[in-house]
RNA sequence: GGUGGGGUAGCGAAGUGGCUAAACGCAUCAGACUGUAAAUCUGACCUCUAACGAGUUCGAUGGUUCGAAUCCAUCCCCCACCA
């Protein structure tokens, strides 16, 4: 992709919430033009949940832009921090994680990501490289080039602080290691959710120190996960992943919203601004349907990661599933064990918790007394009737669960 | 080292001797409706039991009491502030 400076500013600009500068950032691609030397574009990831969801994906999304432009993704695994972990246990996504588990993960996160990033202008680096070696007369040194008040400017600190809530050490640590990252890989620009804005420009300053050009600092929006409310993250459970099943990924993504699918359109499709306004338009005047619009996001999701004959599957399915109420392509099939078993007929509520349908009798005697429970759509009415043994009847239990006699 | 505040069901948070298997909110699950696993409304939400009911819960262990999440003792853990 060929493009001027100007065009290219305005390209890796669009949909960032932070950018210090946009002028240094043009000074750098201009020079980047000039000397014909792709920009090193610094991207860090937590190896302790290697589960990329399509929060990530909007930063996966600019950098795979700033290497249609020719740049360099130097994509940072942050091994060193993931052994060591949060000792203050405020995040479950934090556990300290052996040497072993740190690599698994890392190499399940490069799979990952290459369904986005173009491993042929990908450089990727583990932080263990420059933090291992490292004496802690070394960290002390580091740490000398920071103020407790530069470090209380930032804004969840300060907060916590004032609320007389816990700061650990480590985590005045930890913006400091990411910065130390930065100028251990000469970064040009480095990217992150907009909650990263400090750690960004810490990472100037400390450049600065080591007389370095300070990177650009870039940000983009955090998505919103499936509640619509809060950042999508593993530790809340509100995510969907890039390595889920096709059909998880299409029914996650139509149980997002009318208000905020928008923003799924331009964060994680990269829809153009013009494109996306007259989308929102068409709903607007009742000429599309939101429903038709969340199955076409949904449609393009799915083919982002698992391809255009995927999509229209989990399409076709969900359709079937829901609007038509009909069953699955693949219902799991369970055996009973002969002590379920009297005269041809088993429990009914033996027969929900041995399929897995429900965790208890209790939960499911209250399945079937709010009606939710069908064999070979039937529905149960009395949880005390046991029913006939028939192989091949199915079992639904309200709308997503199926289970098949064998 | 000192002072103060805490540990209640998946989470948050009430409850300070019986009416408490424990309010409320969130999350979850189901039903209705629909346009969908949106939105809205309704219901359920420790375990066992067809049910009456029973059994295990409120950091841990002992104790007081007819009766304890609630009182007492000891212990464990967390947090903030002042040094």
């Amino acid at each position: 992709m060929k493009m001027d400076v100007q065009q290219q500013l305005n390209y890796l600009a669009h949909r960032s919430v932070d950018l210090h500068s946009a002028d240094e950032l043009k000074a750098k691609l201009e020079a980047s033009v000039k000397e014909s030397r792709p920009l090193r574009i610094k991207y860090g990831a937590d190896p302790s949940a290697p589960d990329i969801h399509l929060g990530h994906v909007v930063g996966l999304n600019k950098l795979r832009e700033f290497q249609d432009c020719g740049h360099t993704v130097v994509f940072i695994i942050g091994d060193f921090t993931g052994m060591i972990g949060d000792p203050s246990g405020r995040s479950q996504t934090r556990k300290s994680l052996s040497r072993e588990q740190v690599q698994v993960n890392a190499k399940s996160y490069q799979e990952q990501v290459f369904k986005i990033l173009d491993p042929a202008r990908t450089e990727t680096r583990f932080n263990s490289e420059w933090l291992s070696p490292m004496h802690f007369e070394d960290v002390i040194r580091l740490s000398a080039h920071v103020t407790v008040a530069q470090m209380l400017a930032r804004d969840d600190f300060s907060k916590r602080y004032a609320a007389q809530q816990p700061i650990s050490l480590v985590e005045f640590l930890y913006p400091l290691v990411q910065a130390y990252d930065s100028v251990m890989v000469n970064a040009d620009v480095e990217l992150g959710g907009t909650d990263q804005l400090f750690n960004l420009l810490l990472g100037r300053e400390l450049q600065k120190v080591y007389g370095q050009p300070a990177q650009v600092a870039m940000t983009l929006p955090l998505l919103e996960g499936l509640d619509g409310v809060n950042k999508m993250s593993k530790s809340l459970g509100n995510y969907i992943g890039v390595n889920e099943a096709s059909r998880e990924i299409f029914g996650k993504t139509m149980s997002v919203s009318d208000d905020l699918m928008w923003r799924y359109f331009s964060l994680v499709l990269c829809m153009p601004r013009d494109e996306l306004s007259t989308l929102q338009q068409s709903v607007a005047s009742g000429q599309r349907h939101p429903r038709d619009v969340k199955d076409e996001l949904a449609r393009k999701v799915v083919a982002k990661f698992h391809g255009e004959t995927a999509a229209q599957e989990a399409s076709s399915e969900f359709a079937r599933i829901f609007s038509k109420n009909q069953l699955p392509d693949d219902i799991p099939t369970i055996t009973l064990p002969s002590e379920l078993v009297h005269d041809g007929k088993v429990g009914i509520l033996a027969l929900i918790v041995h399929a897995g349908l429900a965790a208890s009798n209790g939960e499911a005697r209250r399945l079937v007394q709010q009606g939710a429970v069908h064999v070979d759509d039937q529905k149960i009415i009395d949880f005390k009737e046991p029913i006939e043994v028939k192989p091949g009847c199915v079992i639904r239990c309200g709308k997503r669960g199926f289970a098949r006699l064998a």
